[in-house]
DNA sequence: AAGACGAAAGTGGTTGA
DNA sequence: TCAACAACTTTCGTCTT
């Protein structure tokens, strides 16, 4: 059997995410990509022997979607074409590929454009390949819809990234994806917004649990604080403490109490910073918390144990 | 002096008439 | 389309360590 990393290289950390049918491992807290050429699970592209090659091979050319024509372009018609055709048909014929071809450089144009532009986020980002192929996938999608007009093509190359995140569960603020693309946190949201809606792509709420690894890694906190806030986490779900709520928000709240728990202490404001909300929504968050789920004693009792 | 706490007013988005 | 509403932010004064 091989023998799996099972640390990341980069940061230490122990949450590896293994996606199959990418064949990468990505670590979830700073996102770095430990293995991407592993074996494509999905196709066969192999030939047995010359015999067989024919059946066996099932699939074309990989297609991807980081390039900008998906590796397969269209034009109007071929030379070959052209010698069937007289007159007006031949007039026709040429205004028509004159058409195409404006057409489909100036979408070219703009996708390679912006393709450049979310390949620069997504890098500074560090998001792994898969995120940053779905991206171009909804980006290209959003341009055949004609959704970018009106709207600005870094905003709409933000949503996209920022919508692949979600998805691919390895979210990032919209601070994050702010500060990346240069794009005002606002506008991010709102175009995210807009082209989920009119793509149809799911709107599940990213699970606060998402975030704790990424977090408690930039705060350096220990293994146990941060398992213990996973756990802390999922009895505020029982307690209906999540709903409608910001999950950075109770995200970070959970942490802040599981390193209190652990004498691992960081100020409200640490924490703050890395979740991307104020002190006042982690006073409240914890508040809640301390109310609902009695973990006071517990953090009385390391107290004790300091003295 | 720094951090924690809480009140009050403001912002942007959702919802329901 | 507009107003009520919830969540979150900003700002600021007070208390605690």
């Amino acid at each position: 059997m091989m023998q799996f990393v099972k640390k990341c290289t980069e940061c230490g950390g122990i949450n590896l995410f293994h996606n199959r049918a990418k064949g990468e491992i990505i670590c979830k807290d700073c996102g770095l990509v430990l293995e991407d050429k592993m074996v494509d699970f999905d196709q066969e592209w192999r030939e047995f022997d010359s015999d067989e090659g024919d059946k066996k091979r099932r699939t074309g050319a990989p297609m991807t979607y980081t390039q900008y024509d998906q590796g397969l372009g269209t034009e109007v018609g071929q030379k070959a074409d052209l010698y069937r055709l007289e007159g007006k048909d031949k007039n026709k014929f040429f205004r028509l590929r004159k058409w195409q071809y404006r057409i489909s450089t100036a979408i070219e144009r703009n996708l390679k454009l912006a393709l450049a532009e979310l390949k620069r986020v997504s890098s500074y980002l560090k998001l792994p390949k898969s995120v940053e192929e779905e991206a171009a996938r909804i980006y290209t999608q959003a341009v055949q819809r004609g959704l970018v007009r009106g709207r600005s093509m870094e905003s709409v190359v933000a949503g996209s990234l920022y919508a692949a995140c979600r998805r691919h569960d390895v979210p990032r603020t919209l601070d994050e994806l702010s500060e990346a693309s240069g794009i005002e946190k606002k506008e991010v949201g709102r175009t995210y917004r807009f082209i989920t809606r009119e793509l149809g792509i799911n709107i599940m709420p990213s699970n606060p649990a998402d975030y704790i690894a990424r977090f408690a890694s930039s705060l350096k906190l220990s293994a146990e604080s941060q398992s213990r806030a996973i756990e802390i986490l999922e009895s505020a779900q029982r307690s209906e403490l999540t709903s409608g709520r910001g999950p950075t928000g109770i995200a970070a709240a959970a942490l802040y109490v599981s390193a209190l728990i652990h004498g691992e202490k960081r100020t409200q404001r640490e924490v703050a910073d890395v979740a991307g909300v104020t002190e006042v929504t982690i006073r409240n968050r914890y508040k809640e918390l301390l109310d609902r789920l009695d973990l006071e004693k517990e953090i009385k009792k390391t107290k004790k144990k300091k003295e």
